[in-house]
DNA sequence: GATACGTGGTC
DNA sequence: TGACCACGTAT
């Protein structure tokens, strides 16, 4: 399998190397860049990835500034707890660590905001340490073509770890992520052209010899995300809103309900204020708004 | 282990 | 056009 993904690469690497992190092996900035890619698009963190990268370029930049500016800078890209989180772990890295990124898996997943993906995802980007990273595409490859069944988390990140080839632990990385984005999608998978489908690949084999359809594997399977309840009326979105909104200034009490888009539920728009406060995301300041913390 | 968490894109 | 999808971590 690594041979085949490694001979296909090369007609997207160029491409894909213009992605504004993968310029850089700085483990500051990588880090940054996978705790913004967290259950993010590409598309939408690059941009933002360049702004805030000049504001922070290292660990200390970003502890010294206030935590407001840092969720000021992050809103819109969604998970406005994650801002909490990295400004958090800027902290900690200046506090515990010189103001270096470690680079040891135990002292990173010690960090908030950091789990088993971005832990491994730095050591391997920018510390060329053995390592897999197993994201919702790696996970998804490996469930179809390792496999062709569904994988718990750990059989996953174990069968991940065992393909990292000696001394191209990025290059791997990028590679079979690259893959799993673009040939082995979620929705209508490339098998057509797949380099992997005519020899390595468990699924193609199994759906050859059999009359009936085989389920995909990848679903259900460890490092996949499942779905989620509706946006629309959700208390995600009434968040969002009132975290958009206290970027333009101090959040009235009486004023929660409207600017979260409920009229009628000031109840229920005070309890979201109350846990973006409990959460470290906004504080109630003297007159009894809401603000930015 | 189920659930919460934001936004933008696709069909 | 509204349901569905991408996208890991914390609890």
């Amino acid at each position: 399998m690594v041979d085949e993904i490694f001979r296909w690469w090369p007609s997207v690497r160029q491409t894909r190397d213009e992605l504004p992190w993968r310029s850089t092996r700085d483990p500051w900035l990588t880090l940054l860049a996978e705790m913004m890619l967290t259950q993010t698009q590409v598309a939408r963190v690059a941009e933002r990835f360049v702004v805030i990268a000049e504001r922070f370029p290292t660990a200390e930049a970003c502890a010294k500034a206030p935590l407001s500016e840092v969720l000021a800078l992050w809103v819109g890209l969604g998970y406005n707890r994650r801002a909490v989180a990295l400004h958090r772990t800027a902290v900690l890295i200046c506090e515990r660590h010189g103001g270096e990124v470690p680079c040891d898996l135990q002292s990173l997943l010690q960090l908030p905001g950091v789990g088993s993906y971005t832990a491994r995802a730095v050591l391997a980007f920018s510390f060329d340490v053995q390592s897999a990273v197993v994201d919702t595409n790696v996970g998804r490859v490996l469930a179809r073509a390792a496999s062709g069944t569904q994988l718990r988390p750990r059989e996953a990140q174990t069968l991940a770890d065992e393909l990292v080839p000696v001394g191209q632990v990025r290059d791997w990385n990028l590679a079979i992520m690259d893959f799993g984005h673009l040939v082995c999608r979620s929705r209508s998978p490339m098998c057509e052209s797949c380099v992997l489908a005519s020899s390595v690949c468990r699924w193609q084999q199994m759906r050859r010899s059999s009359k009936i359809e085989i389920p995909d594997p990848a679903v259900g399977s460890g490092g996949v995300s499942t779905r989620q309840p509706t946006f629309e009326g959700s208390d995600r979105q009434g968040r969002g809103r009132l975290v958009r909104a206290a970027c333009l200034g101090p959040l009235p009490e009486d004023e929660l309900c409207h600017i979260a888009g409920w009229p009628n539920e000031h109840e229920r728009a005070l309890r979201i204020a109350d846990m973006l406060v409990v959460e470290g995301i906004m504080r109630r300041d003297a007159n009894g708004c809401y603000q930015l913390a």
